[in-house]
DNA sequence: TTCCAGGGGTAGA
DNA sequence: TCTACCCATGGA
């Protein structure tokens, strides 16, 4: 079954899906230039799916493995819109992105848009494991936690689905440390896993609030094991750029573009993007991807 | 062996 | 608010 889905222009998946390093942290699959992106779902009735997206002119479609119902199409369509951010509308951003040309590829590119996982639980758990590790380890605690937790594809076993919070809230410390190596961050997760599991902590409902971004970003701060470079982070994913993920890369940025190579501290990093109002997350984003990209 | 990686929690001031 | 200290793991 095929899904066409549209997107507001411009939009460019390959733009989107390697806007950050999601795309390589499983389930998440697709191929060097970003052109093709799959994933295996579980879906609300129970069913398990494979899906590839492809771009098309002016969106993308969506190939789903088996037989889904019309219901099951609908869930699909909404992750996917959600995880490509295919309804954002970056026009502002692109107008006053002209003015500076290292972003000046940006509104060519049709970049902005950052690539989502399709729950904000799963963007939690993944930015909690990128805090104080190498993008290796990111990888590999990832690919644990879906490779033995997560649930298969019936055609393929060996391709899973993220685990859902109620899969993980069962575990227990013991298992995250030794099976998923999470080490001293498997507490957190399975503290997140099983508030969420219970009801007490509503994370989906962020893809829609209407809140304040102070009072996301001070929900997002409560959460243990999320500082501030994770709060900012999430912000980001959830489509509010109020804050920089400040981390050592960000400090190596602003040290080489605006401080002679001299040792930075987050304070620097935070006003030298100041200027650019409710886009200085995103502006930092996209200067980080021209700078690393050779820009 | 030592160091540290795209940080964060906690205690103590 | 700020600092010191600890945290598990794996690679260099």
């Amino acid at each position: 079954m095929t899904l066409t889905l549209p997107a507001l222009p411009p939009f460019s998946l390959s733009s989107v899906t390697r806007s950050h390093g999601w795309l390589r942290l499983a389930p998440f699959a697709g191929d060097e230039e970003g052109t093709r992106l799959s994933r295996v779902e579980r879906l609300n009735s129970g069913r398990m799916v494979e899906i590839e997206i492809l771009e098309m002119n002016g969106g993308v479609t969506v190939d789903i493995s088996g037989n889904p119902s019309q219901t099951e199409l609908d869930e699909v369509a909404e992750k996917v819109t959600w995880m490509l951010g295919l309804n954002q509308d970056l026009s502002a951003f692109y107008a006053v992105a002209r003015s500076e040309p290292k972003l000046a590829q940006v509104e060519d590119l049709a970049q902005g848009r950052v690539l989502r996982s399709p729950t904000v639980f799963e963007d939690v758990v993944k930015t909690i494991l990128t805090t104080n590790t190498s993008w290796a380890g990111t990888i590999r605690m990832v690919e644990a936690l879906v490779s033995q937790f997560g649930d298969p594809l019936p055609q393929d076993p060996s391709r899973r689905s993220f685990p859902t919070p109620r899969q993980l809230a069962q575990l227990d410390v013991q298992a995250l440390r030794s099976v998923a190596r999470l080490g001293y961050r498997a507490p957190y997760v399975l503290e997140l896993a099983r508030s969420v599991a219970s009801g007490d902590l509503d994370l989906e409902s962020l893809q829609t609030s209407g809140d304040p971004t102070e009072q996301v970003h001070g929900g997002l701060l409560s959460i243990k094991g999320v500082g501030a470079y994770s709060a900012a982070n999430l912000l980001i994913l959830l489509g509010r750029y109020d804050h920089i993920p400040v981390d050592s890369w960000a400090r190596k940025l602003v040290s080489h573009e605006w401080h002679a190579g001299e040792p930075v501290g987050d304070a620097e990093v935070e006003a030298a993007f100041d200027h650019w109002g409710k886009w200085k997350g995103l502006a930092y984003w996209f200067w980080d991807w021209s700078y690393q990209a050779g820009g």
